[in-house]
DNA sequence: AAGTGGTCTAGACCACCTA
DNA sequence: AGGTGGTCTAGACCACTTT
């Protein structure tokens, strides 16, 4: 006489010795059978408490094991109804800056190098930007920043040319902009945006970054406000797409 | 007789009668305390104990709280040592389509006019990025998204020439893109990689989409993969950051 | 040894959805 | 009414870091 199947069937287990968490084992059953088809794009998940009861775990691992797929947008929790099998959809990837930081993180390769500083009337759009009052002045330091001798990013930044700033005396040192790279900056920003623009590069730029005049590369704008919400640092980096591959994998990737 | 002030005042409450949960309300408090000064970048929070302690709610809870602020990237937990505020780095920043998917959400305003369909001989990048054998060949559709009856986005799409996929007999039908685009697509791919690219338009492509020869725009390349891993579908996207505006924003927004 | 975050349990009650 | 995810508790033990 033959068994029925069980929905979980005990050919995977979760190994309370392992030393893997339970709730990434879990996680790592459940997306094994995302990958294998198990469970098709738009079906149901168990119930959390099913899930738990089968496993032998706790209905709070069980719940922790699915947020971790959650966060990876694999499937969709809605209150009431159950947890669902997301599709893929284009439109919910993004992108982040991970192969820069890794670039960046090796201080000892790095070199920054100031190409102009110069103070200047603030233009109609910059003072805007900057939140500046009418034929105020501004401060533009250009920097080139080296990596193994090569030119990896050119930066353009200004701000306000305030001698109450703290920020404008530490603006021309060389290292601000490390400072800013990588984590121990000294001035305390409180929130910054960024955006991030297709553009080509003018043959001034193209000299410096020793590329071709008319290259398409990234156009990172940031604009920095400080601990009053003021904006004080406006700027922008330009980088080829070869340094800073923007990538994302969707779905089910085992690695 | 004065009163030493303790580490959480309690000016801030959580009120367990509200409806927003205990855990947002201490989020909400604490991202304040960032936002004002209270805690500096790069200072230690109270351990997660005292922080339930102090505001009378589980040890759980409270760590629920602070889980929130690291996957805002607002802080950073480590093991044995403590959490601590992050100070803001702009290679932490990811840029996500929302806007876009906020356009393609409203299928009443969308068309896809095919614009052209051929079978043709896969060139040697192609062959190698769909994984096909030598002298393979593939077909080619372009189409044009439109929104309200304006060009949005121009699609360039490859696919491999077997008949045995079930791919390609949908692939030309109008309504397959609007199937990857928005969430009912019928094919379930597995995995799908993408990357973004700053580019400019040629002639073509600029009078498809109504702008001007030579702008920059993002191009947006897809890589599909189906259940037996094996590429099936690669083509890009071109859409100009006006309609596609990729902004980041870091720190304490309080919005 | 003491303190920190990380995992886990076995409950409880609530909010929401479907039947 | 019954099932689902969402919140919360009061403990427990573990892994890691610092003292």
């Amino acid at each position: 006489m033959s068994i029925p199947m069980p929905e979980f069937n005990d050919t995977e287990r979760i190994d309370k010795k392992d030393h893997l968490p339970a709730y990434a084992q879990l996680a790592r059953i459940i997306k094994r059978r995302i990958s294998n088809g198990s469970y098709q794009p738009g079906a149901r998940l168990p119930s959390e408490a099913a899930i738990a009861g089968n496993f032998g775990i706790s209905a709070m691992t069980a719940r922790q094991a699915i947020g971790l797929l959650e966060q990876e947008g694999l499937v969709d929790r809605v209150q009431g109804r159950g947890t669902f099998i997301k599709r893929l959809k284009f439109t919910a990837s993004h992108f982040g800056l991970a192969s820069l930081n890794a670039i960046l993180r090796e201080k000892e390769k790095l070199e920054v190098r100031i190409l102009k500083t110069v103070v200047e009337d603030a233009r109609e759009d910059l003072r805007k930007v900057l939140q500046l009052p009418k034929e105020n002045s501004v401060i533009l330091v250009e920097r080139l920043i080296l990596h193994e001798k090569h030119p990896l990013i050119f930066h353009a930044g200004y701000a306000r040319a305030d001698p109450e700033s703290p920020f404008i005396e530490t603006m021309l040192e060389t290292d601000v902009l490390t400072g800013l790279l990588l984590e121990e900056s000294l001035p305390s920003f409180k929130k910054a945006q960024l955006k991030l623009l297709p553009t080509s590069l003018d043959g001034r730029e193209a000299k410096y970054l020793q590329l071709t005049e008319g290259q398409n590369v990234f156009k990172l704008e940031h604009l920095y406000f400080d601990a009053s919400d003021l904006p004080s640092a406006f700027g922008w980096f330009l980088i080829s797409p070869e340094r800073m591959p923007m990538i994302c994998r969707m779905g089910v990737w085992d690695d």
